[in-house]
RNA sequence: CGGGAUGUAGCGCAGCUCGGCUAGCGCGCCUGCCUUGGGCGCAGGAGGUCCCGGGUUCAAAUCCCGGCAUCCCGACCA
């Protein structure tokens, strides 16, 4: 393709819309324009490479069986009404105003529908579905170019099977595909076991990419390999004690003592005795949460125990119900409320806590002893430096972004449709499903935050729009534009993929830096110096490496290039 | 949905505090000449509902009220 002809509207300019690297840079090389919040034209250079990345996934997703679907992203609402997910959803749908129809911001439903009236035995079983399309969330805040959008493509795979071992062998599959997706699109990923949140179902990791502008956060261990994300990461942080010595309770005055670091400050005691107490109303449920000492709770832990939405308590509601305000809060004394304690205090006795009133708490609780406890479970947030759970190596805690996850959805939606199957034995059983998503515009943006330098992209051969980048240097110069129109002759007979710099109107310079920006992996440069001894220029962009060589072998370097 | 910022030519910005504008600068764009190895130079030129609506005033980009949009932080995020 000659760059006279092609629509590539670089920016010598940043704008100023744009903070993240990938987002300055798609901009930049005239890859992507926005046409509203979250919302992007992929203009004809970074279409070329979305399609290189939807090639890659197809790939390997037919490689596993995978059989691509076309779906429909305008979705009677009735279906949606099926599985309760409209209300799950609530504003993140869209919806439409003429028709009784949403925009689908992902596709279990209308998999399940199609199964539901198509798969009738076990004989139907096993099948991988997936799907290359647009997806529509109303995104209350979308940002970093395309990385958040209000629509993106996504890549769904949907696993339908009669048994619960024909799930896992799906997921392992998916797992293994999405492992040489990412490899093979360059990225530097790692997985996490993460929260299946309101999708439902079981297992479910994350696969993600370290960026300083991700939105999630995990833990990592370097020494053992364990990560997750922090929804669902444990650490081997030290249990609560239970004393040997037995005393009684006491209520101690601790007047303007608030927050955990002022009582532990008053009363001279180590953090491990104190029990902070946390108020969550589940509906109209009061719901007592205790802490140890300053643990945050981790409210993805307590949705995962509570299994329904759950608020904190409000200042005013919080006085109705314990009689004091927040600070002063304690588990003892309670009508009515669920008691759940973190399991840094499992069964430990003599512990500080409020004493539901003011300016007062109570010493040497036994939580054995005083308390009805409704259930002990991990709700707390590690942080970074906490020991390792398997090998005690302190954690680090760094920022993602995720770009696939895959869960075992069990048979939420085939139960709530009615996607049933026949058996062996003639009898009818829910499809057990899994749901595998990978957003693919993030491999784009992903890959360019991990490759770039100053000048701008530096793309693999793999996901590169084109091959190599030709540039006719001095387009006054007779020999020089003759030497350019023949190799971008030859190269093409080579079935390689040229962009052509034959602009007559574009200095040097301006031609450099476009073909830095653009970020092809190697440019083939024509310039009258070289050529005066008949030789080329060949640059690698990633290394800046220069090579000099006779113009009869431009083409056979160039091949060498393309398949080492 | 809370907090903050911004909105002036295709892009990046100045002007706004203290009303006087016939709105300016750089880049880009058009024409001509020139130049040709790192976003050339010179000359000429086109391009604006100053986000929208209302108000104050002799006079509003500028002050006041309302709205919208975009970005950032937070909340949320299958």
């Amino acid at each position: 393709m000659r760059l006279s002809k092609i629509f590539i509207p670089t920016l010598k300019e940043i704008p100023s819309d744009a903070l993240i690297p990938s987002h300055q840079l798609m901009l930049r090389a005239g890859m992507i324009r926005p046409l509203g919040a979250g919302v992007y034209s992929f203009l004809p250079l970074g279409y070329r490479i979305l399609k290189k990345v939807m090639e890659i996934i197809r790939d390997e997703m037919d490689a596993i069986g995978g059989q691509e679907f076309h779906l429909p992203a305008l979705n009677p609402i009735e279906l949606w009404e099926e599985t309760g997910r409209v209300k799950d959803f609530g504003d993140t749908m869209f919806h439409l105003k003429n028709r009784p129809l949403v925009l689908a911001p992902t596709h279990e439903e209308v998999i399940c529908s199609i199964a539901k009236n198509h798969i009738k035995s076990y004989r139907d079983l096993p099948q991988i579905w997936y799907q290359i399309q647009m997806k529509f969330r109303n995104e209350p805040r979308p940002r970093s170019g395309v990385i958040r959008g209000r629509q993106f493509i996504m890549k769904d795979a949907y696993t339908l099977d009669a048994t619960w071992e024909g799930l896992d062998k799906g997921y392992d599959l998916h797992a293994e595909a999405y492992k040489k997706i990412f490899s093979r699109a360059g990225l530097k990923f790692f997985i996490v076991g993460a929260s299946s949140g309101a999708m439902g179902g079981s297992a479910s990791q994350e696969f993600m990419v370290e960026s300083e502008s991700g939105e999630d956060t995990c833990a990592l261990c370097d020494q053992c390999g364990y990560a997750a994300n922090l929804e669902v990461a444990t650490s081997n942080m030290p249990k609560a004690q239970r004393d040997a010595e037995i005393k009684p309770i006491e209520e101690i005055h601790t007047p303007n003592v608030g927050t955990i670091d002022e009582l532990k400050e008053f009363l001279k005691v180590d953090e491990q005795r104190l029990a902070k107490s946390l108020v969550y109303m589940q509906d109209k449920n009061p719901i007592l949460i205790l802490m140890m000492g300053n643990d945050q709770l981790n409210e993805t832990k307590l949705l995962s125990v509570i299994k329904s939405a759950v608020r904190p308590s409000q200042a005013e509601e919080l006085k109705t119900l314990t009689g004091a305000d927040a600070g002063s809060i304690g588990p003892l004394g309670l009508q009515g409320f669920k008691i759940i304690v973190d399991k840094r205090l499992e069964g430990a006795n003599n512990l500080i806590s409020g004493a539901n009133k003011n300016d007062y708490h109570i010493g040497n609780i036994d939580l054995q002893r005083d308390v009805k406890v409704d259930g002990y479970y991990d709700l707390r947030t590690i942080n970074a430096g906490e020991p390792c759970l398997k090998c005690g190596k302190p954690l680090r805690v760094v920022n993602a972004i995720e770009l696939g996850h895959i869960f075992k959805l069990g048979t939420k939606y085939s139960d709530a449709m009615h996607a049933y199957y026949l058996d062996e034995n003639g009898k009818e059983k829910p499809i057990i499903m899994g749901s595998y998503g990978i957003g693919v515009e993030r491999i784009m943006a992903c890959y360019i935050e991990q490759n770039h330098d100053k000048h701008g992209i530096m793309w693999s051969k793999a996901l590169s729009p084109y091959h190599v980048h030709l540039i006719q240097v001095n387009s006054n110069h007779e020999k020089v534009v003759q030497t350019a129109e023949h190799l971008y002759e030859k190269l093409q007979q080579s079935l390689v993929d040229v962009l052509f710099d034959d602009r007559n109107d574009v200095s040097p310079g301006f031609k450099f830096k476009d073909a830095d920006l653009l970020g092809i992996p190697l440019q083939v440069i024509v310039g009258e110096k070289n050529l005066a001894h008949g030789n080329i220029e060949l640059k690698e962009r990633s290394t800046g490496k220069r090579d000099i060589v006779e113009i009869s072998k431009v083409v056979s370097y160039v091949e060498k290039f393309l398949e080492s």
